[in-house]
DNA sequence: TCCGGAAATTAGACAAAGTCCAGATTGCTG
DNA sequence: CAGCAATCTGGACTTTGTCTAATTTCCGGA
């Protein structure tokens, strides 16, 4: 599958999403790449040859993908939040001291005994993080 | 265990940590409570009465805990980052709407599954974070 | 085509978490 | 008591992210 801006339109419109220029060209950094991006550095791509998005714009259709359910959240380092493109069930591996993160396919990953929920409450997630680090 | 002040001169000296006044105020607050507590939270308890310690040294004090292993980071929240007294094995539980954070004990979890580390790589830890919701 | 309103975008001010630094304090140790 | 290293401090600064009020874009109907 090639990513390229023309699909995008039909990827956000399935998302109910109005596919306006700027949303196609953040949607096309995220897609393209297939790699995990904070805001910054989608502004950054966005933005490379003129300055064409907003940084609130950036925020803004960051978190509305979020919210259609095109993009993910990862927190897992303290100081950003990377966007993750891929929505298929999956885990991530941190390399602490490089930054870099990957995905781990979820589907050979079981997890079992989680205690039963508090009453009145659903999951929305499980986030499984390893963390690395080089090895001194 | 009760957690006095005078406990943790010992703690601290035991994870080879300088026992001085602030950061024995600082261990104070975390494992007289057993909580998860942010930098601010952490801050706020140690200045009620009088302003005692500045917002560096808190800071510093909880990084330094960190390297030594005293106390974890659990990054669950975009914005700010939890200190935790429990450093046995455990996973966490958070309340996205009330950001309530709290424990699973990781004894009768099991993780089976996971790829083998990247080369040259060791596992710092594996953290895996529950997100609830309230049912709406 | 023109008009009006709704949706989207924008610049820039603002907020909050965390870092950094140069100077002051503390607490040994001789 | 002097000297020295470790620690602490206020405050300036940086970075990520939010907010707002004003503009621009888009679109449907007359």
């Amino acid at each position: 599958m090639h990513y390229t801006r023309d699909n995008m339109a039909g990827l956000l419109r399935s998302h109910d999403i109005n596919p306006t220029h700027q949303r196609i060209e953040i949607a096309h950094a995220l897609f393209s790449r297939q790699e995990h991006l904070s805001a910054d550095q989608v502004m950054a791509i966005v933005n490379t040859r003129h300055s064409e998005t907003s940084k609130a714009t950036v925020y803004n259709t960051l978190k509305l993908f979020l919210e259609k359910g095109l993009v993910r959240e990862v927190i897992v380092d303290p100081s950003k939040v990377f966007f993750d493109p891929n929505t298929s069930p999956h885990h991530h591996l941190y390399e602490v001291d490089s930054g870099k993160l990957s995905d781990i396919d979820a589907e050979h990953v079981r997890i079992s005994g989680l205690p039963p929920m508090p009453d009145g409450m659903v999951t929305e997630g499980i986030d499984l993080i390893v963390r690395v680090r080089r090895k001194s």
